[in-house]
DNA sequence: AAAACAGTTCGCCATTTCGCGAAATAACTC
DNA sequence: GAGTTATTTCGCGAAATGGCGAACTGTTTT
């Protein structure tokens, strides 16, 4: 595919768009409330997390899948949806997961959490209107 | 209907269920790119909103719901999409309108806003787990 | 009271989402 | 390597969502 060149003020715009687009997945992610149990209970969980030299975040310890599931659905087998649901939190990355033997070992994302944060503390700044 | 009475404990645990559903409202309100942008916009007037003796909020000053269209999608005419995604973050409590003549004025909700920051620095309290 | 203006609600379609059970994958155990 | 445990992916149907034009409501203007 070819793409025209870009000037920088036009890469500003497309880079906010993309970060606005970021964040509404964050937020569509957290629009569930079982999703939202989920985050609440790892958050609660405060398992610590390991940051790599890339910057990317990956769990030490944590509850497993099977744990997250047991207290958010209160059965003992694992559900599908429970899984679908950790995969959507993690594809927005608002939390991390690794395997340790036969189990996956869950944490919240510090740094998405407190990244959030500064969205409703922070003013955002106006873009040029256009009326 | 007929309930049944509920303890203490109960009545913490629904209203717990019920302020993490009404959370959830409010994300699902945000997790979608055009209503992040419209609430965005709306913050970044910094319009002056009244808070009533009850508690209840209402717009003194604001942009009308054909200036935040035409901002959001360029257009003159009010879309009913737009008109829709105001109805949403309306009701979730992001923002609040009151009519001025033959128009909307439209404001954000700073009280919601600090509500919702607060979620992201206050680290939430374990709730029994049962595994 | 008719016309114009600003928004909202309605009906519709295409797409997405949610939850579920069944089947597939991954890692451990015997 | 067959069986078991832990989790994910797949296929499905029911329900919700987003966007759009047409029709409707409320308010001002003439």
């Amino acid at each position: 595919m070819q793409t025209l060149p870009m000037t920088p003020a036009e890469k500003q715009i497309t880079a906010a768009a993309a970060d606005l687009a970021d964040t509404a997945t964050k937020f569509k992610a957290l629009g569930d409330p079982t999703r939202l149990r989920i985050y609440q209970f790892l958050r609660a969980q405060n398992a610590p997390v390991a940051v790599e030299d890339d910057g990317s975040v990956r769990p030490v310890a944590g509850p497993t899948v099977g744990d997250v599931c047991c207290h958010v659905t209160g059965k003992e087998r694992v559900t599908s949806t429970i899984s679908e649901h950790l995969k959507e939190l993690r594809l927005a990355g608002l939390i991390v997961m690794e395997r340790r033997g036969k189990n996956m070992i869950c944490a919240a994302n510090p740094a998405e959490t407190a990244h959030l944060g500064m969205f409703f503390t922070q003013e955002p700044e106006p873009d040029e209107d256009c009326c």
